[in-house]
DNA sequence: TTATAACCCTGACAAATGTCATAGTCTGGG
DNA sequence: CCCAGACTATGACATTTGTCAGGGTTATAA
């Protein structure tokens, strides 16, 4: 679905009044060429295996980046949400999806066109740093992550995602709720184990009085608590 | 130890031989201002809390990427070699290196200060292209041993890991024994395990006529059914 | 509203892995 | 050449985690 209306200019003015200052002329042309479209969720964004034609930038909503293992099991390596722009490791390299990208939330999701994010890298060495910086980020992130899978505990791998899960999706009216529509078995492969692990993870919790649950949603009753076990180890 | 052998310009050649092309001005640049030292097996080339003055460039010799855990177990993220590029992630976001950089071998390495680097990337969009290319391949790798890590049996693990030594180390002059200075406990670190497994698990791929040993070298004397065990899961 | 499928939860058991103890082996420095 | 320290190797055992089975609950769509 293209994004005819003059105010949906979200991506272009993001991408101007950020660090990147693209220019009026930049920003311009981000803006016309882009393309929006809607998704509700479960529905993918791009599909591991596809070719990339351009990056994608998040306007409203949640996304999960997932990279399927060799039995079939997938796993989450990050998150995107509002303001997030996502795929272009693969458009760099220039090789086929490693990941697919699936909506959490109903998300309205733009596309920029390839050789206009290449045109405005080349125009613009700020903008060539944001992406180098970007892409450094998530290679820090990514380099944590292995280290705790390979080094700490589920009660440690699933406090700490809580706490993350707060970043991502905030907390509902209360303060304390979860706003995240993750099921166990989502949470599950996050974490990189099986659900039943995280269910029973979540009861110790419970039993410990760090979080409560009803139905789907978790309340983070003790956030310390949960921090101390996710950082120092058990 | 300031490098003014005017031979010694790898850097510099491999920047402009390579798809970069920074051109004979900035070969010259970078050719005049770095620092090339020798380095033994164990001494660092940069260490986690540090912060980053410039990028490393791998003359000769090998070195691991060392990100360690809350528990002071300490896990490696990637080789690099010969030609290799490595320390840009840390410098580009400006932060203190996440991450120790150690030699394995009698290594020389030369190290390109930041402002030079930063001064190529805004006055070459090649390289700036470049730069995003290598940080993407490195952001997928990790992305891979996120899922391994999460998904694989140390069995799988180790037998890639096998696979991956071959190829970072290459083989002895038999064409077979893996020319790797790296003790069990190392091959622990990049597995992601205790020493005492990866032992074990050696000792299964004997008696299952993948490998042999003799001290600390491993002779790999049945490749496709180490991909077997590594790709395909159990 | 109801039917249905997806999801949450728990128990029991099996398998994988970590930890500790101990002994043999290699290797580099004096 | 020899010794000390580091490394490899294996057994026994504890712990963690995965798998399978089954029952209750919730959400979604007709």
């Amino acid at each position: 679905m293209v994004c005819a209306t003059p105010e949906c200019m979200q991506c272009g003015s993001r991408l101007r009044n950020g660090m990147l200052e693209i220019g009026i002329d930049g920003a311009l042309q981000v803006t016309q060429t882009k393309q929006t479209s809607i998704h509700r969720r479960g529905s993918y964004i791009y599909e591991h295996g596809q070719y990339p034609h351009g990056v994608f930038c998040i306007h409203h909503g949640h996304v999960k980046i997932v990279r399927s293992g060799a039995d079939g099991r997938d796993h989450i390596v990050r998150f995107a949400k509002a303001g997030d722009i996502t795929g272009y490791s693969s458009l760099l390299t220039n090789e086929k999806y490693a990941t697919s990208c699936i909506a959490l939330d109903d998300s309205i999701v733009c596309s920029i066109p390839a050789p206009v994010l290449f045109h405005q890298i080349r125009e613009n060495p700020r903008l060539a740093l944001h992406v180098m910086q970007q892409l450094s980020t998530e290679v820090q992130d990514a380099q944590r992550q292995i280290v705790e899978l390979a080094h700490k505990t589920i009660r440690e791998r699933l406090a700490e995602t809580l706490l993350v899960l707060k970043e991502v999706f905030g907390l509902a009216s209360d303060g304390l709720t979860l706003a995240s529509p993750l099921t166990r078995e989502e949470i599950a492969s996050v974490v990189g184990t099986a659900p039943e692990s995280v269910i029973r993870t979540l009861s110790e919790f419970k039993a410990d009085k760090l979080i409560s649950t009803n139905g789907r949603s978790i309340r983070l009753t003790n956030l310390k608590g949960l921090a101390r076990i996710a950082n120092i180890h058990d």
